[in-house]
DNA sequence: TGTTTGCATTGATGTGAATCAACCAATCTT
DNA sequence: AAGATTGGTTGATTCACATCAATGCAAACA
C-alpha cells in the first residue's frame, strides 16, 4: 500500500471519529484534550444512514441513549391525543436529541429523519459514567443541556408574545446563524423541512407562513423558491424577528 | 441546656440543612446517601429570606450560582427591547433557578420573587466539582436539567397550538400536581402571581385570563375569588387541558 | 405524455382573542 | 375618611390569523 493510500484512509477514519470530526468544535469533545475524546470516541456508535420519514425513537419509548446529528437534520415532535403531530424542535448537525428524555427514561416525544442523515449514538449510561471520570466531560454535557433550556425558554418567549412575521423572521434567522456557524452559507440554504412543519412549530397556519414568506419576498427581505432561501436583507429581517435586547436569547442557536 | 432544648436547637438545624428538608425527595439531594447529602450540604448558603420584588438575578448579569426554592415563589422573565416582561417560568419549592445560564454564564433572563421567599443558593463551581465526586448527584442534575428540558417542550406545544382555556387549564392543573407534590391540597391553593404575570407566562391578554376564570366558575368547574383558587372539577379541567395521550408531557410538573 | 400525488400558494370568509374603555373592590396615602 | 392607586372584572369593538376552498406546479409514475 503507498504512502499516499495509507494517509487517505487514516483520514477516513478520522473522519469517523471524534477526533477528526468537523463538529468536534460544538459538540461533545468541546474541552476534552485527545485523549479524552479517544475514551468518547469510544462509547459512540454510528450507524448506517437514516433517511426521510425514519425514526431515531417513538414517544413512549424507554430511553437509553442520545443521538448527535452528524450530518442532516431531524425533526422532534409529539402527537396529541387527538392524532395531531406538533413539532417542538429542529436538530442540526452537531445538536444533541433526546435529552428531554433523562429525566424521565421515557421519551416524551418522537424524533424523525428530515433527510438523508447521519448520527451519532451515545449510551446515556456510558456518557454518564465517562462524565463521573473526566470533569471537562460533565461541564460541556451541562452546557449541553442548559443551551437546551435556554433555547426552549427563548421559543416560549417567541410564541407567547410575537406576532407571525416576527415568528417566522426569528425562526429564519436562527437557522441562518446556526448554517454559518456549521460553515455553511448565512444567506443561502435550504430547507430540509416542508411548510407544514415550519408552521407546526412556530405555532400557526401552513397557510399563514406561505404568506408570510411571500410578504418577506415582496419586500425584498429574501427570495424563496420551495425549499431554497435567499437571504437579501438580513437587518431587516433581525430587525422584524430579533428577539430582544442585548443579552437576552438568540432563538435556536445551538452552538457550543 | 435542658435535653429537651438541646433537641429542639438541633431539629432546627436539621431543617436548615439538606438532611433535615422536606424537599429532599424532589431536590438535588435525591439518590445520595447520609454522607454525601452532607457534602452537598456544605457547599449551600442560605440568605435571611426574599421578599416579593426582590431579585435572584438580573438579565446580563454574570452566573456564578443556581438558586433553589426552599418555600416561598419565584418568577423567570425577561425584558425584550420595548422593555416588555415575558415571564417563562413561575418555580416552586425545590426547583431549581438558574440552569439556562449554565451555558453562556450570563443570566438571559431576570429572577424576582412573588411572596415572601426563602432560598438555597450554591455555586456551580463547587456543584459542578462535587458531582464529579459523586455520580449520584452528576445523575440527580442532569435529571433536574433534562426535566426542564421536558417542560420547557411542553410549553412550546401549549403555547404553539392551544387556546385559551386549554392554556389556562393546563395551567391550574400544573400548578394543582406540584401542589400537591409538595404535601399541598390539590384543590385548594393560593396564587402568588397576579393575573397579569399568568397571561404574560400563556402568551394572553389579562382580560382573556380573567374571563377565561369567569367561565370556568360559571360551569361550576372552581371558585376564584382574587388570588385564592378552588378546584371543584379536575376531571374537567383535565379534559380541557391535558396535554396529550399517555406518555407525554405533564406541563411544568417539576417534580423529581 | 398524460395522470396522479403531494406540497405550496393565493383568495374569501369567519372567529378567538387583543385592544380599548369603563367600572369596581381593595389597599395605600395623608 | 376622602382621595388616589392598583389589580381585577366585564362589555364593545377590532384585527390578526385560522379556516375553508380553489388553483398552481413540481416530482413520481404508469
Amino acid at each position: 500500500m503507498s504512502n499516499n493510500q495509507s494517509s487517505i484512509i487514516s483520514l477516513l477514519k478520522d473522519r469517523a471519529s471524534c477526533k477528526g470530526c468537523g463538529l468536534a468544535s460544538l459538540c461533545l469533545p468541546v474541552g476534552l484534550v485527545e485523549n479524552d475524546v479517544d475514551k468518547l470516541n469510544a462509547i459512540v456508535t454510528r450507524n448506517t444512514p437514516y433517511h426521510r420519514g425514519d425514526m431515531l425513537y417513538n414517544q413512549g419509548e424507554a430511553f437509553s441513549q442520545i443521538y448527535i446529528v452528524k450530518s442532516g437534520s431531524v425533526k422532534a415532535y409529539y402527537e396529541d391525543k387527538d392524532g395531531n403531530e406538533h413539532v417542538v424542535g429542529f436538530f442540526l448537525p452537531g445538536e444533541l436529541i433526546g435529552l428531554e428524555a433523562i429525566h424521565t427514561g421515557i421519551h416524551s416525544c418522537s424524533a424523525a429523519v428530515l433527510e438523508t442523515t447521519a448520527a451519532c449514538e451515545v449510551p446515556f449510561e456510558d456518557l454518564e459514567r465517562l462524565s463521573s471520570e473526566l470533569p471537562s466531560l460533565q461541564h460541556q454535557l451541562l452546557r449541553l443541556l442548559s443551551r437546551e433550556v435556554h433555547n426552549d425558554c427563548g421559543m416560549v418567549a417567541l410564541l407567547g408574545n410575537n406576532s407571525a412575521e416576527e415568528r417566522v423572521a426569528a425562526f429564519l434567522i436562527s437557522l441562518s446563524t446556526r448554517f454559518h456557524q456549521r460553515g455553511l452559507s448565512a444567506n443561502e440554504f435550504h430547507l430540509s423541512m416542508s411548510r407544514a412543519e415550519i408552521a407546526s412549530f412556530l405555532g400557526l397556519a401552513v397557510e399563514t407562513v406561505s404568506r408570510t414568506f411571500s410578504r418577506f419576498q415582496e419586500k425584498g427581505l429574501l427570495e424563496a423558491e420551495r425549499k431554497s432561501i435567499k437571504i437579501l436583507d438580513i437587518e431587516a429581517l433581525n430587525e422584524i424577528g430579533g428577539l430582544c435586547a442585548s443579552t437576552a436569547f438568540q432563538l435556536g442557536q445551538k452552538q457550543a
